[in-house]
DNA sequence: CTGTTAGCGCATTCAG
DNA sequence: CTGAATGCGCTAACAG
């Protein structure tokens, strides 16, 4: 019983033709009147927009793409939704690309049903455009992406190909920063967690950090290294390890905050004082370090300016604007002391 | 210099006519072969299939999608992509909707540049149809979306709206879950932080704790309620407000986990003992809530299962499996015990 | 200023 | 099993 399929009440929904019609117009004045064209009297227009009123009319953007060839949205890859820093990158991104006149369109990682499927997002024109954001250095789509002539930003991470445009934050002055500040406040022994060596985020962090260590003449013992993916994990079972090396060290600088929060929770679990026991600092500035009872002392990165500029960089190709090879914007970071940063214990 | 707007080498994707071309046959053999049509011979669907491949070729979605009338695409509209909820929540809506051959398109409301904007990207057929994660009780959208037709499901939140398919967990045994454990841990000051009350969250939940409070004889003293948007600030402020009186509640339960947490850094950070002077508890099970420093004790929703229902549901309607008036999916609440819940103080 | 015409790239009849 | 023809809803040339 009720093998209504989709016949009865299935009205479909108005067409510009509807709309002609009901104003008593030709379909093509029915766009112009609706898409602010000037050659246009005041009085039709008038007219049209009634009728789409009346009858509720909303353009089939799928049909206006198909002509068009652009379909005003961006294609945004993120690996882990669930990671705090992309949100906030995301609501940045909206800001700046909706200024633009483009809509944003997600895709996490676990969206994908494999690399394939990043690229026939564009090629089946439903995005103009894509901004990665968490790329790692040996990212496998390049050849792909240029065979497409998919206009492409690289947003927080590097990789190494210039044909991309490549948007950043100064990694490695933010990672001389942390080391310049743990010196001063007079650790000798200091570890270090870190990313993934293949994201170009830990790989510069660590290359400032460390250069800073060695000019400041405190180097970092190798046996204080560790790494991991950005996870609480990775921090947690980091400075667990770290505590349990006799001496321990007296600070850790962390790959990002969400590194240095999992490294928190070990140290205040295990029952040390922060930061009369420990130092930490991280880097991102989230929004939980900024938490009263946690205080941690970290790295900003202006992601407001970085979402702009890769707006920015994206939509000139877009525009035809520029065509060349891959250009790189990197902002300034910034330190933000909080409560996790101290002198060593004596 | 350069005026190369889009002339030059603008070689526009590969159609479905070059890949016939190149294999020898017509488009719509094209179009059989790719879409595995039964009929039709191996050996050609071969050919087809090898040149589409040389070719790079992918089919246009927005052609396709004008005939088929299909986008195999949800819009998931989220009102704060920062609340860490959230970003969970689409996880699972990935994988379910996912599983059913539907794509997400991730709406923030940051994004929306107004009312309207939500439902023309369904009548722009852009998408096939709506979840709605964190209308408010008085949403205002209800009778656009039901003139459109736009099959539509409400997620984690309700409204008072029977046209539509709601989702959500028992959010007042999950009240009640909290007031019992607060009366049955020895708690008489009680006290409530309640999210914001035109969201069904809150009314539910607000409901089932002061009814189980009721029936164990441990009322809610009217000054000992406070209530705000989700964020941690609510919480924040909330619980310093409630510690400032004479004598100070010994428990709180929290609206969700974002207050919650707001109410644990206000009162680590005013340096009180978490149990031993103050139980906090709040909804929702968030990641940093299970952090070992923290332990945060909280009421876990189980959003694979209700993710699930939503896809189902959804999809239903858009098979044209069903048809008819609003369904309600009601799924159970856990309680998840940790370390910020003790017997209060002696 | 407005109407007529011609496709955008594809899925889908209808012939054969 | 395959090819030719049709049109989804719209924008953009081209006439007038």
């Amino acid at each position: 019983m009720a093998t209504t399929k989709r016949s009865s009440g299935a009205q479909r929904p108005p067409t510009s033709h509807d709309v002609a019609e009901l104003a008593g117009v030709a379909q093509s004045t029915v766009s112009r009147a609706l898409n602010g064209d000037p050659n246009i009297s005041e009085k039709t227009r008038a007219r049209v927009v009634d009728a789409a009123q009346r009858l509720n009319y909303s353009p089939n953007v799928m049909a206006r793409s198909l002509i068009t060839r652009r379909a005003n949205r961006i294609g945004v890859f993120l690996s882990d939704i669930t990671n705090p820093f992309y949100p906030r990158l995301v609501e940045c991104l909206e800001r700046e690309f909706g200024a633009l006149g483009y809509d944003l369109i997600l895709f996490s990682e676990g969206s994908a049903r494999g690399d394939q499927d990043h690229i026939d997002h564009f090629l089946g024109s439903t995005i103009d455009g894509l901004v990665f954001t968490s790329a790692k250095l040996d990212f496998p789509l390049g050849d792909r992406l240029a065979a497409a002539r998919a206009p492409t930003v690289f947003l927080n991470r590097h990789i190494d190909d210039d044909r991309f445009d490549r948007v950043v934050s100064e990694n490695v002055a933010g990672g001389r920063l942390a080391g310049e500040l743990l010196v001063e406040l007079g650790h000798r022994r200091i570890a270090q967690i870190s990313g993934p060596p293949q994201t170009s985020t830990a790989r510069d962090r660590d290359a400032g950090f460390q250069a800073a260590l060695e000019e400041l003449g405190a180097t970092l013992d190798p046996a204080h290294y560790r790494h991991g993916p950005y996870t609480h994990e990775t921090g947690f079972e980091g400075c667990r390890s770290l505590l349990a090396e006799d001496p321990p060290p007296t600070a850790i600088f962390c790959g990002n905050d969400v590194i240095a929060l999992g490294a928190w929770d070990a140290a205040v679990s295990a029952g040390l004082e922060i930061p009369g026991d420990l130092t930490v600092v991280g880097f991102d500035d989230m929004e939980v370090g900024s938490w009263s009872a946690i205080g941690l002392t970290t790295i900003r990165q202006p992601l407001d300016q970085m979402a702009r500029g890769s707006a920015e960089l994206l939509v000139g190709r877009l525009n035809g604007d520029y065509d060349g090879p891959g250009r790189v914007l990197e902002f300034p970071v910034e330190m933000v002391r909080r409560r996790t940063a101290g002198p060593p214990p004596r």
